[in-house]
DNA sequence: ATAGGTGCAAACAGTTTGCATGTAT
DNA sequence: ATACATGCAAACTGTTTGCACCTAT
């Protein structure tokens, strides 16, 4: 748990409010670089630590790909991956009935699901 | 591509022909150091690779795990991890209108689905 | 003033690579 | 005999940790 409030703490929040979609450590280090000069990669993944124990932050992992950080507390929801900008998108709602894809047999908790193709910038 | 018929090549495949689910090098590894002493690492990593190559082996990338692999050549189908045995499974089929998920602003091209909870065994 | 936070460098895990040795052909 | 494959150790990437210095309180 943070207990201090620093430049460093407050770039790495913004950088999540203001990108609105889940972020890498490194495009957290890139954002928060703009405006602290010299500013660590430890810290940056300290104070994404921290944010995960508060609850300020969740972890978005996608098949083969390096851990996301997104801001907590939206509904469920997935993602889509544009394979042209490398981009990470949020999509709204789900899909009915994906957990009757495992037989009778499993008792299903939760599911993932990832899209990938262009996103609508990408596509024009 | 590789050429010669080496104990180690046989015994790689081999721990993908009896496992019949997607496996992780430290699996395979597990498996072949049981048939081979002294077996290395790199030579697991180098063989799954050359089978990749080759097309008999797929990678299975499942968010937040380790890759692993599994024999190439099935129809298109999506995985089951247990939370309790860690072990993932095939699961047959898909689940229609998945990519509509997107809104009519993007081009999807595949997907990824993967189910998690307990898996028939875990289950008793 | 003081202890929590930062930045650097070292430690780690998983994966890849370089190289001398071993072995299938 | 030859060159491909192996096994070891070193290199590499992403992440974590130890520690002296800095700074918000």
């Amino acid at each position: 748990m943070s207990l201090r409030n620093t430049r460093q703490k407050a770039a790495i929040r913004d950088a999540f409010e203001l990108a609105n979609r889940p972020l890498s450590t490194g495009e957290v280090l890139a954002f928060a670089q703009d405006r602290i000069r010299g500013i660590g990669l430890s810290t940056v993944y300290r104070n994404i630590r921290w944010l995960l124990d508060d609850g300020w932050l969740n972890v978005v992992e996608l098949p083969g790909e390096l851990r996301r950080y997104e801001i907590a507390g939206k509904n469920h929801h997935h993602h889509f991956r544009c394979e042209s900008c490398g981009r990470v998108l949020e999509l709204r709602g789900c899909v009915p009935a994906l957990d009757k894809l495992a037989g009778p047999g499993f008792m299903v908790r939760r599911h993932e699901l990832v899209l990938y193709g262009l996103c609508p910038s990408c596509r024009k």
